[in-house]
DNA sequence: CAATAATCATTCGTATACAAATGAAAAGGG
DNA sequence: CCCTTTTCATTTGTATACGAATGATTATTG
């Protein structure tokens, strides 16, 4: 054990154990989430493709890379997500008539369809991964997440 | 907009903004912390890769099936980073003499020195990760944060 | 002890995630 | 108005992350 330092009187104690890390509970709070999105979104959608759905239904349509920035993904990911959402149907680009440079993304009528009729699921996983929580506690757990954002 | 709710009086209001969402939270502070590691590892170690390297070191040798259940990882992932460490000369496979199925991984002499002056950025990783919160507010973070995992 | 179940490691396929490099287009400054 | 800077989208390469399938080995149980 390479982790320890020594108290005041002496005794050597371990002062980094992994598993208090707030890196690694992090890590692992994610993984419950997304278990508990995929129970109920099951393999149709992805936490990330459903952000951008979400998204795209809360702003309209915008370019590729506003997109990326509205739902913290770079533009190395969002192009890949937004490329699997076109396949599928759910969203269309097209060029910006006052931009060349940039590609607009919007929902298809299939994909809004399929974004409004996914709300209450998505309402459900979110309150299914604070299940284990209080009411008063989700409410302090968010408020300080929302400082680490 | 699709994602609505009548209030009592008739009023329409959005009730499910990503921005608010636990998930998409989870994730964001997630991305923040890796980019405190980077600065604070470079790209020599990553977290997962660290990950593997504290828990060996307050363990010791373990079967990879054990490693990745100890650090939270399915085991194609942890074979892909064990691989990697071992590329590098951090840690060792061997095979178990008491179960044939079971490869045993170890710190090499090197991974054991990498890991020993690295706990230091490490602290400082999680201290850094924490910053924006009151002490009082980093115990009770972690504390709910526990219970999500 | 033989049949079944469980565990272990590997491999394949798909999906994030991001750094870095590239080329095109727009914005801004002198 | 040219030059520099910025923005945008794409591509490449590396690293998680995990479901599912496979084959080998060990454990269990009737």
């Amino acid at each position: 054990m390479n982790s320890t330092v020594e108290t005041g009187d002496g005794t050597i104690v371990a002062d980094y154990l992994l598993d208090e890390q707030v890196g690694f509970l992090l890590r692992q709070a994610i993984q419950r989430h997304v278990a508990i999105f995929e129970s109920k979104f099951g393999a149709d959608l992805t936490p990330t493709q459903w952000a951008v759905l979400a998204k795209l239904d809360e702003i309209g349509a915008t370019s590729q890379n506003r997109l990326g920035r509205a739902t913290a993904m770079d533009v190395a990911t969002i192009k890949g997500v937004v490329d699997r959402l076109a396949d599928r149907g759910f969203v269309m680009t097209a060029p910006d008539p006052g931009d060349a440079r940039r590609r607009v993304v919007s929902l298809t009528g299939q994909g809004a369809e399929e974004t409004s009729s996914r709300f209450e699921a998505a309402r459900a996983v979110s309150e299914m991964t604070l299940a284990p929580l209080s009411v008063a506690e989700r409410r302090t757990f968010l408020k300080i997440l929302s400082k680490l954002v």
